[in-house]
RNA sequence: CCGAGGGUGGCAGAGCGGUCAAUUGCAGUAGACUGUAAAUCUACCGAGCUUGUCUCUACGGGGGUUCGAAUCCCUCCCCUCGGACCA
């Protein structure tokens, strides 16, 4: 029997995520007929890896399926607050309408969607004129403490304790704002994005100018939508780490574009694919703190009906095609598949899924982008 | 604004008038070893080339003292921590 209209797009809002805060929520919401609106937020920090290109995309694709009106929300102001690409507020203008959204809109080809669907909105473009931005930017603070919102700095990549300028403390009410404002029903990012997400859920029903509300009129709390970061190529700082020690370190694992090996560009080339993925940290038998078997879960394994095919030589066990994560995993878990052949593996299936990218930035006005930017992060 | 302490190579952190291109740790690069990576070991690790007991540029910026300064003096900038001011 084929699941009703209204759990297929409960199903398809929740997979492949990390967390959602609250499946109840979502649940009542869908249930209230509600035209939902998604947002996703991303600092304009420079090139685009496959965490925000692939994996945010996925997300955004299922939203798409499920009916939601979807947005990639350009955040120039928080990204010239943390002081990325030079802190130069033009170029980050720049970059976030031309680099960034072709980036973005190419990753959406990949994943078989229609980019054209996606509503890319600039922050400068939603503050412009909007007084009652700011004003919610208050109202939002009025309900955080100091030493809630000092925590909640992580977002930006920073450590808790360290030393930041005041407009960094700005950053935390302005991203909450930022969801009211715009009347968001499932914010989405990453799992290093959650303190913000929980101070908005925290904030809602306090808030007199502009809360959610439901078709009732009745405050409501946004729904939180959580993906996976996907772990950084590189060697852990510490190994073996001690399973107590994982989530601590988690964030000192995940894909990070300041370490250029640990992650792979979405223009990256088929030759930088091949050596990045070669030269990353790959135990044999380890499934846990494992990139490229992490990077194979979640990039290749993504639709109940993706498969992959490993070709090695025929010493080593000749061809063999996986068809779910459990058995890759499985494989690799009791040694039967030995690194090597998993890297060769997921290092060519990523060349082509990541091929209609290639294609776009092969077109001169598309280039031309990424090579200014490349100029601009070289000259700092 | 006042007082104290600081600003050294990608980071951390020594040096405190010559022997400093600057100890050391981490990171990075290359090679050896493993059918990958990691670990380990070896070399490199400011730039340039004629690869040398070579040249140039360097210890926040500028100026000065000295035969000679990362090291002393002056000045400016910035950071940290206290304090003062608060219609």
């Amino acid at each position: 029997m084929p699941p009703k209209p209204k759990e297929k797009k409960i199903n398809l809002i929740k997979r492949n995520l990390e967390e959602i805060i609250t499946e109840g929520d979502l649940r009542k919401l869908i249930h209230s007929g509600e035209k939902l609106k998604h947002y996703i937020g991303f600092e304009i920090s420079g090139k685009i890896h496959l965490g925000s290109g692939l994996i945010s995309m996925m997300k955004i694709k299922d939203f798409m399926d499920a009916g939601v009106a979807v947005t990639v929300f350009l955040a120039d102001w928080h990204t010239w607050i943390n002081d990325k690409l030079g802190g130069d507020h033009e170029k980050i203008k720049k970059v976030a309408v031309g680099y960034f959204k072709e980036g973005m809109k190419a990753c959406m080809k990949c994943l078989g969607g229609n980019p054209e669907k996606i509503n890319f909105l600039l922050g400068s473009d939603l503050y412009r004129n909007h007084n009652e931005y700011w004003v919610t930017v208050i109202d939002v603070s009025k309900n955080a403490s100091l030493a809630r919102i000092k925590r909640s700095i992580t977002i930006l990549g920073r450590k808790e304790n360290e030393g930041v300028d005041f407009a960094k403390l700005i950053y935390p009410p302005m991203q909450v704002a930022d969801i009211f404002f715009q009347g968001v029903h499932l914010a989405h990012a990453g799992m290093d994005q959650r303190k913000a997400h929980v101070i908005a859920r925290d904030v809602a029903l306090n808030l007199k100018i502009k809360p959610l509300l439901d078709k009732k009129g009745n405050k409501i709390k946004p729904v939180a939508v959580h993906q996976h970061i996907l772990l950084g190529l590189g060697k852990p700082p510490s190994w073996p780490i001690p399973k107590d020690k994982l989530r601590d370190v988690w964030t000192s694992l995940k894909m990070s574009k300041s370490v250029p090996d640990s992650c792979v560009f979405i223009h990256d080339t088929p030759e930088e694919i091949r050596r990045k993925i070669n030269n990353a940290f790959c135990p044999e038998g380890e499934t846990i703190l494992n990139p490229v078997l992490d990077w194979a879960k979640c990039l290749i394994f993504r639709e109940k009906s993706s498969k992959l095919l490993i070709e090695r030589p025929q010493k080593f066990g000749g061809k063999i095609l996986y068809s779910d994560y459990r058995s890759l995993e499985q494989d690799f878990r009791t040694k039967k598949l030995h690194p090597m052949d998993l890297k060769n593996a997921v290092a060519e299936n990523l060349i082509k899924l990541l091929e209609p990218v290639r294609r776009h930035f092969a077109k001169p006005r598309v280039k031309k982008m990424l090579q200014e930017l490349d100029k601009m992060l070289l000259a700092k």
